[in-house]
Formats: C-alpha cells, structure tokens, sequence
RNA sequence: GCCGGGGUGGCGGAACUGGCAUACGCGGCCGACUUAAAAUCGGCUGCCCGCGAGGGCUUGUGGGUUCGAAUCCCACCCCCGGCACCA
C-alpha cells in the first residue's frame, strides 16, 4: 500500500479508523452494561433488551447475519443515545446436526469444528463493530450452559410438561432420527429433504399443547410483530371450536367419538369414516365379510407415504366397513367407511360425513353414489338442487329437515343441539387445535443429553441436581445407526439408579437444538450464574425483549417454542414475563442476481471481502440502505461502491474543516443551544434547515418500522447539499460555523450505521465520544420556510409553481396564480368554474 | 383453494393523512481536473412528439369516486411467501 503523498488530499481510510475505535470498545469494554445491583448501575435509567436471533455456527458469517446485526446494532445504538440502559448481548447456537454430518464426514469432533467456527463468526463481529456486551458471551454447547437447559428439562417434567410416550413419529431414513412435526415440510425433512416416514417410537414431548389457548391470547400482550407472523402461528394453532358427538356401533357396543366444527349439521350426516391408522378399526372389522379387502386399504395406505398422499390430491379412495354406526340426534344406522382422506393426527382419527355441506364428504359421497341430504338451505327460499353440494360459511342460511333445529341460523342450532348431547350424554362442545405436542428427543449426538436414568424398578428418574449437568460422553463413531450414536458409550450409559442405586441406564436420546434456544435470551442476563439458570430479579428488571430481530424463516418454530417457554418458566415462578419478546422485526432476505445464495451455485458473498475492500461502515450501511430492511434485497457490488463513496464524501468535507481554521468553536455543537442559527442568512441559512429537517426525518423514519433505507437518503442528502454550498458559504463565523454544524449532524445521524466513521468525524469535530452524545433534536423553528413553493394547476394539470411567502392568505395566493402567465395560457377563452387553494401547497383553478 | 406481502424509470427504491410522481443510490451521457487514466468535482438523465418555445402521456389492467388518485372503492391479471383433505 502506497503512502499518500503529503500534497495529496488525505483519503477515508476506513482500516484504521475501524481497527482504532474497536480497539477502544474492546479496551474500554464500552458496551458492557451492568445489573440491577451491580456496580455502575443506574436505576433512573430506563431499560432497553436488544436481540437479535443468536447464530449458528457454521463456516464463517454470511449477509444475511451482516444485515441481522446491522440492523439490531442500529436499534441497540439508537436507543442508547435516546437515554436507555441497552443489553446488547451475542452467542451462539453450537449443537445440532450440520457439525455432526462435519464429524460423520471427517471424524473432526463436532466440537471441534464448532468451536473452529465460533471463533470465525466472534472475529467477524468485533471486524463489524458491533456494539455487544461480550461479557455476557456463551455457546449453547457449553455444559455451563446445557447443564441447565437440563435443569429446565427437570422443571418442565416434574410439571409433567415433558412426557415420554409410544407414538407414531417422523422419521428421517437419511438423517437416522426423528423430526418434530415443524420440521416436516411438504412431507420431507427440512435439514436434507429426505422423505419423511411413519414409525411408532417411544418419544420425549413438550405439552405444548397445554399451553395453546395461552399462545394464542397473548398475542395481544405483544406490542408490536408483524401481522404474518401472527397469523402463521395462529393457523398453525389451528384452534377451532365445535363439538364432540359419539356414534355408537350397537353390535360391537363401541363408541366413536368424532369432533365436528358443524354440529349443526348433525342430521345431514349420512355416513361415517375412519382413518386408516384408527386403533378399533381391527375390532369393526373382524368377522365381517369384506375384512381382507379394508386390511388391503390399509397396508396400501401405509405403505404410502405422507406425501404421496398429499399429492396425489383430493381423489378420495376408501373401502366399506360392514358396519353400521349410530347417528345420535336421530338414531339412525349410517354405513361406516375406511377412507385415507381421514387423518389419525387430527380429531379423533374418525369422523361424521355430511356430504351436503362438506366438500370432501361430497366428493367421497361422489364417487361411492352416497345420500346427499340438505339440512341447510339459504334464507331466502331459493333453493338447491338436489344431489348438489352447497358449502357455505354465511350466516344468512337457515337450518332444515333436522327436526327441532329446523329454521334457525347455524349459530342457534349449533347450541341447541349440544345442549341436547350434552344432557343425553352422547357429546358436548369442545376446542380441537392442530398443533401437536413438541417432540423434542432426537437420537443425535451432538445435542443436549437428556438427564434422565431408567431404572427397572423405579422408571424414569431425574438425574438429581447437583449431578447436572450430565456431561456429552466421547464416543468414536458418530454415525446414525437408527438408535442413538451415545449407546455406544457404555461406560456413561450404565449408571446406578439416583434412587434406588440398581443398575440402570441413561436416556441415551439428546435434544432437539431448538430447545437450547428456547431460553438463551434469559441466560444472556445472568449468563456467569453458577446457583441458577438465571436470578428471577434480574431476569424481571431486563425481561422481555423490547426488539426481536431475526429472518421470518422461524416464524412458527423458534418463536412458538421460546413462547411456551417464557409461560412455562413463568409458571413455575421463574420470572414476571409471560411472553419473551414484545416487539419482532423480521427481516427479508438477500438474494444474489435474484437468486437465493448457496454454495452450490457459487453465488455467496462473503461479508469478510467486503469489509476487508471497503470497511465495516460501508459494508453494514449498505445493508441497511438496499431497501426496506423487512423485505429482500438483492446484493449489488456498485451499490455497496455507492454507500462507499457517500460515506468517504462525509470523511472528507469533514477532515477539510477540521484541517482547516480551527473549529469555530465549542458552541457548534449538534446538542448545544442552537439560538444563533437562528439568526443565520442565505445559504448558512439553507444549510443548518437541511440539517435539521435531516434530522426530523432520518428521526421519524428510523422510529416508523426501521425504514432505514430512507433514513440513511436523508443523510446522503445532507451531505450532498454541504457539498453544493460548502465553497460559496460567506467566509465568516456563521459560514464556518454552519457548516460545522452540518457535517457533526450528519455523521451523528450516519452513526447507527457507520459508528466508527461517525465517531471519526464526531471526535475530530467536536471532541469526545458520539456514543454519549444524546440524538439529536431538530429545532422546530428551523424546519419552518420562510417561503414555499406554490404549485398551481388547472382542472387539475400542474401549469406552473411560485414562490411564495409561507403564510401568504388565501386571496394573495389566488391573485397569484391567475397572475401567472402559464396559467393564463390555460384559462384564456375559458370559464373558471372553480377555484381550490390549499394554503401553502397548491391552488387548482377548474375551468370550463 | 385459503391467508399474507407486492407490482412505480434501464435497475434497487421514495412519495407522511387524497395535493409538485420518480427523493436517495446504481447505471448511462456530457463537462472540469490530468500528458493520460483512476480517483475526485460539477451538469444532464421517465417515455413520446417538436429545431425550438412548448405539448402530450406515464405508478400491472379495466372501470369508478373526487377540483385533484401511486394513494380511496369495484372487477381482473401477474409475482413472492405461508398454509393446504384439519372434519
């Protein structure tokens, strides 16, 4: 690298102005906050909790991280100069499979590469300058860590909230383990897009399900998500209320229980479907004359995978039971099918087919020529044709052929008729939810060891407390083998029973990674407790979250587990919150030449290369000025050059005036009394209103959804109009001053983005650190013109703009504007029929 | 199919509550500086017609409300994301 020539203008130098100021930060241990209690804490202070989605370790840190923190740094740095104590902690997410495919590829152990990796990602983050509390610093890995995700694990047990149980699971044949039913998509697994298969196995769950009324109300306790996000959670609750009704197989004395949305239309039900996977199917079936044909159905159905299913659409297949089950509003024996449209997950496994008013029963009822009868009918009389389908959701139908029902609305009968199950016994209402229970054993080693023993005679026993944590055992061969790879470990797996000291065995299953990233934000505020998971006071002081920042791919996972969580730690006393994060910004992605960046197609961008050629500064502010920071963006090298430029652009004016005569003094200040720019003439006065309607705007958007993009324009404009007047400003104080004043505003404003740059330009110019430097204030007086532009139009077309005074009456502006010559060119020869005037913006003058 | 987001110059995008469409950035063109180039600085840059003054058109499409619509209403088309036989 040549040395500048001393002649030659002295060049932004982004280097060693980032390698200097984090050096400060890192000596000075500038972001590290203190606890209530703990020395230097300030309990006038209000709180802000400042988060972003923690990462995993995997290789080195790419964009999209770039942007998270970016993002979260600006907030974390935003709230601190509006006065918050701001916790702005950092760790990582280090279990979990991709390190265990590293190790089944490479025998490297998967802490190994892990930890290889955590210290890629940290020396990125400090390259970054972001402005964490590293002393809260931790990976999930860590058995100072996991030892008390077990201990929660105990918690959550002894509460029966974590259960084991023989059940038909996801299981991936590639990845050799089970899957929660979230990390199933389109019937394939989300890691490596195997095929997902059925198989009954003895698993580990979260009663997540306790909690789904819960995560649904409290929704409204948040402040501030995103609607989708909401929704998707909502739908994937999949809450709806209806009825349980039991049909009755009088021959078998079996009842069926089947959970309907529609009791009101229990008449119209005109036959009965089981799912193949149902447990009484055998029992209806055995002895009758057709047994062999519905076994066929189901081993056919079986062997069919979930995603067969599924694509092969709506075409219904099914077999007849020779059976007949009992309607219980009217009595009557309905013929009983076996049908794979039926889904065992769901209700009961069973269910009433009202072909008339459900497009799937119509469909089957199609196809194997069933009675279609109408107990439901539009309320105005007209009518439907026979052996149609007519599915509505209004209320303006009224019920028919059903007996006492008959003429009410669907809500009337929906009570009528469960009142009537209810005091007949045969039903009541009742909440059905789609959500499932959290499966959360997985048959890995990389991952939290469940701190269970099974005992032959005591059953499951908690490892006691003070053995936490159970430590991850070595092992040599990390290969899946169907069963869990810690087995091998025999050594670790035979332990005596804490209880009664026989000879027992480990659970031998470890965690879904999920569940170490449930809490973590909870451990970041007490992360060096050795007595607890964290202390309650100082989680309620910083708890919850105010700003949530992360990718809306985990939108339903991650946010729903830390949810039932938080409620379910706050159950048990552990802390006040009942949710863990109030405010979620989600953020888009970016993409590569519209593309979505993988290694496969060669089209990554590496955060390192950018930082190394351009800084941090510019790197970090591009991100955020690509677009709107929740939607995607694509990476454009010139864009990140463009950023480059406006960021040198502001160095350079800056390092001019502080080369220059010295500083017109200490009252220049962005903060201090700003009475003399009041006083200010031409173009210092054009200057300091940019200045502060930069600050009003870059101020209101930055408060209005993150628009960081439009934020950081508003700065580019500053600087550009400093360029425009900065050699025709008069030669005096006021010209020195105001232009002083311009350019500490905007690196004070750039400074969330670009902290090392404005701090550079701050410190040069005004002295001190930015970063104790409240925001700015934009000064009311100087955002009001004293003449605006008034724009005149007739019948609505723009004919010409005049300048005119800011207060100007309504009469004045109207003489003007039909003054104007373009706008008589328009009205010549014309009757003015009209005349609009919006005081100090338009006049429209509509003619005839 | 249902739910959500979106469609504005060559490109990313801006436009607050119905009032100057295209801020800011990229790209392009022209000029200054330079022996030259880079860097930098300045100017121009929605489309069409016109030598020009000027005029017309333009926010996915078609209609409507209004003095005035990117913005509100109705119908439709396309793109992205989520869910999807959930009884």
């Amino acid at each position: 690298m040549n040395e500048p020539a001393a002649d030659e203008p002295a060049r932004y130098d982004p280097r060693s102005i980032e390698r200097r100021w984090q050096q400060r930060w890192a000596d000075e241990r500038t972001w590290e906050v203190p606890n209530p209690g703990q020395e230097g804490f300030d309990d006038a202070m209000p709180k802000a909790y400042v988060l972003e989605m923690l990462p995993y370790p995997s290789g080195e840190p790419h964009v999209g991280h770039l942007k998270n923190y970016s993002l979260g740094d600006a907030i974390a740095h935003f709230r601190r100069r509006h006065g918050f104590q701001v916790v702005h902690p950092m760790g990582y997410d280090a279990f979990g499979l991709p390190a265990e495919n590293h190790a089944i590829n490479t025998g490297e152990h998967p802490r190994d590469s892990t930890w290889a990796s955590i210290g890629q990602f940290k020396e990125q983050f400090l390259s970054w300058g972001i402005s964490i509390d590293w002393s809260r610093e931790f990976a999930t890995c860590e058995p100072t860590y996991y030892r008390w995700t077990q201990w929660l694990f105990l918690r959550l047990f002894g509460r029966g909230l974590a259960y084991r149980e023989n059940a038909p699971v996801n299981w991936c044949p590639k990845d050799q383990t089970v899957l929660a039913n979230e990390q199933v998509i389109d019937g394939r697994c989300e890691r490596c897009g195997t095929e997902v298969v059925q198989r009954d196995l003895e698993q580990w769950y979260f009663r997540i399900t306790e909690y789904a009324d819960q995560l649904l109300d409290d929704f409204s306790i948040l402040e501030s998500w995103p609607e989708h996000v909401v929704t998707m959670q909502r739908n994937w609750i999949g809450r709806s209320e209806g009825a349980r009704a039991v049909f009755r197989c009088e021959e078998l004395g079996l009842d069926f229980p089947v959970f309907t949305t529609r009791p009101d239309t229990l008449f119209g039900a005109t036959f009965f479907v089981m799912a193949p996977e149902h447990p009484d199917l055998e029992r209806m079936i055995e002895g009758t004359g057709n047994a062999e044909d519905v076994r066929a159905y189901v081993a056919e159905a079986a062997r069919r995978s979930t995603s067969d299913r599924e694509s092969e659409g709506k075409d219904k297949t099914g077999v007849r039971i020779e059976r007949t089950v009992t309607n219980p509003v009217n009595g009557e024996q309905i013929p009983v099918f076996v049908a794979d449209y039926v889904l065992m997950e769901y209700g009961t496994g069973a269910i009433m087919a009202v072909p008339a008013h459900d497009e799937r029963d119509f469909e089957f009822a199609a196809k194997f020529g069933l009675d279609v009868r109408h107990v439901v009918a539009p309320a105005d009389g007209s009518e439907v044709g026979a052996g149609e389908a007519f599915v509505t959701q209004s209320d303006d139908v009224r019920i028919i052929g059903s007996g006492e029902l008959d003429g009410l609305t669907p809500a009337e009968a929906k009570s009528r008729i469960v009142a009537r199950l209810e005091s007949e016994g045969r039903g009541e209402a009742a909440v059905n939810y789609r959500l499932r229970d959290w499966l959360l054993s997985r048959q890995r080693y990389w991952g939290c060891p469940i701190p269970i023993v099974h005992c032959p005679s005591c059953g499951m026993v908690p490892v006691p407390e003070d053995q936490l944590p159970v430590e991850l055992p070595e092992i040599e061969d990390y290969r899946p083998k169907g069963k869990s790879p810690l087995e091998a470990a025999t050594d670790w797996v035979e332990v005596d029973c804490p209880s009664c000291g026989a000879a027992a065995r480990r659970d031998t299953d470890t965690m879904d990674t999920f569940v170490d990233s449930s809490w973590y934000f909870l451990r970041y505020l007490d992360a060096d407790n050795n007595e607890a998971a964290f202390d309650r006071a100082i989680a309620d002081y910083w708890m919850p979250a105010d700003q949530y920042i992360g990718g809306v791919e985990h939108a339903i996972l991650h946010l729903m587990y830390a949810r039932f969580f938080v409620k379910a730690l706050s159950d048990q006393g552990m802390l006040a919150a009942r949710e863990p994060f109030a405010n979620l910004f989600t953020q888009g992605m970016i993409t590569r030449d519209g593309a979505k960046m993988s290694k496969s197609k060669g089209n990554v961008v590496s955060p390192a290369d950018y930082v190394a050629r351009y800084g941090a500064d510019s790197a970090r502010t591009y991100v955020c000025f690509m677009s709107p920071p929740d939607r995607g963006g694509d990476w454009v090298d010139e864009g990140v050059e463009g950023v480059h430029r406006f960021l040198s652009r502001l160095w350079r004016v800056a390092d001019e005036i502080a080369a220059g005569a010295p500083s017109a003094g200490g009252d220049a200040r962005a903060s201090a009394d700003g009475s003399w720019q009041r006083d200010a003439t031409g173009e210092s006065l054009t200057l300091l209103r940019k200045a502060h309607w930069a600050i009003d705007k870059a101020t209101r958007d930055f408060q209005r959804g993150f628009q960081f993009n439009t934020v950081i324009a508003a700065v580019m404009e500053l600087v550009n109009e400093i360029y425009r007047v900065k050699d025709e400003l008069p030669r005096d104080e006021s010209g020195a001053r105001a232009l002083h004043f311009a350019t500490a505003t905007a690196a004070s404003l750039i400074f969330p983005f670009a902290p090392h740059l404005g701090c550079e330009v701050w410190s040069r110019l005004e002295g001190g650190d930015l970063w104790t430097q409240p925001w700015p204030e934009a000064d009311a007086e100087m955002l009001v013109a004293d003449t605006v532009t008034l724009v005149v139009q007739v019948n609505g077309k723009l004919r010409d703009r005049i300048e005119v005074g800011a207060d100007a009456p309504e009469q004045e502006l109207l003489e003007l504007a039909r003054a104007s010559e373009k706008v008589q060119a328009h009205l010549d020869g014309h009757e003015i029929v009209k005349e609009i005037v919006v005081p100090g913006k338009l006049v429209n003058i509509v003619v005839r």
